[in-house]
RNA sequence: GGUGCUGUGGCCGAGAGGCUGAAGGCGGCGGUUUGCUAAACCGUUAUACGGUUGAAAAGCCGUAUCGAGGGUUCGAAUCCCUCCGGCACCGCCA
């Protein structure tokens, strides 16, 4: 969420940083300024008649003391005159703040100076001191879901069976190997990089999707959870107004019904519980940097994705991932982002997995990121180096949206905290790498050294 | 889900139509005292918007803000309604 004082200071910069993104920045600045301009004219305007209001009110009051019925009643009506101003007045007044908040509620982060210019992923920048290792040499790759099926441990089948496409069964070894990635990641963030272990949970509020951007703009990409009861209630509430007032204008039924409706919202993300678990609070500079970490499972509708990555672990509608989240003081989140990027490669490192980190351009980035860097690991099977973990500083986006602020050692509060959050790693796709990368030519699976103490000390994976 | 209670500043908490931006306490900041620290004492301590003085720092005046919105009233933290949180008990339940 972007500060109207803000804009209103540094309006250029602010409409550059929305046009970098592909936006029409100087349109959607000048809409705001007018929209703000309006408003404070109007609260001027507001504030003589409410100054006047009350001070007849007093005099009113003294008036009656005084037994000067002639006076207060004169005085009365002068109010009365004013009433109706007033209130008219008060209604533009909300209506214009909430025109100003709906629209800063969907206008994108500002990408930081050192991002790069460009529209898609092919305008992102590779970061040659952060590339590791070099695509080992497999002769005859499979992919990891032909690798899966034939060791009987990942079924798809009967995943759509009960539950639809983009569903997986793991079951033996792969079953524990996904337990065994969430363990190994979580030992080395918690271990090595002194992030707290969370466990969060994954039904959320609309206020926390709204604290970390996913609302209101990316409904589409969220599966929402609610009682049969709780839609049939929606549904009489949205019915009763149709029929009565015939509904407001511009929505249709579907649409109003899901103003009525109570639910619960699956985290895409543990980005979502980690970041807002501060929500609303003021932090003490000594209890930052705060890190927190969490392997949970995450929910996507992967809404816009038909078509895309069919087959196979990489793009499911539930997945699990360790995530990483850090709440810094501003000056601290560049170097925080660079650690965390650390913490998130050294997974790959341990596990011996070929990668190359790239910057996001302006026109990849995801809504509420200044900056992200993706960490693309090697699959032999796709002949492809694919993402499989973004780390993104949001700085003060989130907190101004979360109302998360800091607070000096000297006692005053300095603003809104720095965010950011980070995929340390997702385990599906790194179950994927690990099948795809320690394939045998026999159909096995090799466990990289790191992760055998949480195999049972088991060397491979083999057909059961 | 039902019933009852509840939501006030950085925090705790009083306030029950006008004298309340809000008692008191804690915490913070400044100071006095003091070998040091602590204690004690004194002072101070919300935000936004508008206006105004000022080179600025800042000051002064006004307006709004006591979960959110609406209503009653000349006047609402206080009364009424709706919604959103929280707590307790009951029901159901891993």
């Amino acid at each position: 969420m972007h500060d109207i004082r803000g804009i209103r200071d540094n309006s250029d910069a602010f409409a550059q940083g929305l046009a970098r993104r592909g936006l029409d920045g100087a349109a959607i600045a000048r809409d705001l300024l007018e929209r703000d301009k309006a408003l404070r004219e109007l609260l001027t305007r507001l504030q003589t008649q409410q100054a006047r209001r009350n001070e007849a009110s007093k005099l009113i009051g003294q008036a009656k003391q005084k037994k000067d019925e002639d006076q207060a009643k004169s005085l009365m009506d002068e109010v009365a005159g004013l009433k109706d101003a007033i209130q008219r007045g008060e209604g533009e007044q909300r209506e214009l703040e909430a025109a100003v908040r709906d629209a800063l509620a969907v206008i994108p982060n500002i990408p930081a100076a050192d991002v790069p210019d460009g529209a898609d992923e092919r305008a992102n920048v590779s970061v040659p001191s952060r590339a590791f290792g070099t695509p080992p040499a497999v002769a005859n790759p499979k992919q990891h879901f032909e690798l899966g099926e034939a060791l009987g441990q990942m079924d798809f089948e009967r995943a759509a069976k009960v539950s639809g496409a983009r569903f997986v069964y793991l079951k033996g070894d792969l079953a524990r190997l996904e337990r065994a990635l969430g363990a190994f990641m979580l030992d080395i963030h918690t271990g090595q990089f002194g992030y707290t272990e969370m466990s969060p949970p994954v039904l959320v509020r609309d206020a926390a999707m709204f604290g970390t951007g996913q609302l209101p703009k990316f409904k589409e990409d969220l599966f929402a959870s609610y009682t049969t009861e709780e839609y049939r209630r929606a549904f009489d509430e949205a019915m009763l107004e149709f029929d009565t007032v015939g509904g407001p204008p511009n929505e249709t039924l579907q649409e109003r019904i899901g103003h009525f409706l109570k639910r619960h919202w699956l985290i895409p993300t543990a980005e979502v519980s980690l970041t807002n678990y501060v929500n609303d609070e003021i932090l003490a500079e000594a209890e930052l940097p705060m890190r927190l970490t969490a392997f949970t499972p995450c929910f996507r509708a992967e809404a816009g994705a038909a078509g895309k990555d069919t087959r196979g672990m990489i793009r499911m509608h539930q997945f699990s991932k360790v995530e990483l989240v850090s709440i810094t003081t501003p000056d601290k989140s560049n170097d925080e982002h660079e650690r965390m990027t650390d913490a998130a490669q050294e997974i790959l490192k341990k596990l011996d997995l070929a990668h190359r980190v790239v910057t996001l351009c302006t026109g990849d980035m995801g809504f509420s990121a200044r900056k992200t860097y993706d960490i693309e690991v090697w699959l032999p099977g796709q002949n492809a180096y694919r993402e499989i973990s973004s780390c993104s500083n949001c700085g003060p986006f989130q907190a101004l949206r979360m109302n998360t602020r800091w607070r000096a050692g000297d006692g005053k509060v300095k603003g809104p905290v720095h965010t950011l959050n980070g995929s340390g790693l997702a385990v599906g796709r790194t179950l994927v790498a690990i099948l795809e990368n320690y394939q045998q030519p026999d159909g096995s699976v090799a466990i990289p050294n790191a992760l055998q103490p949480y195999m049972g000390n088991k060397t491979k994976i083999a057909k059961a």
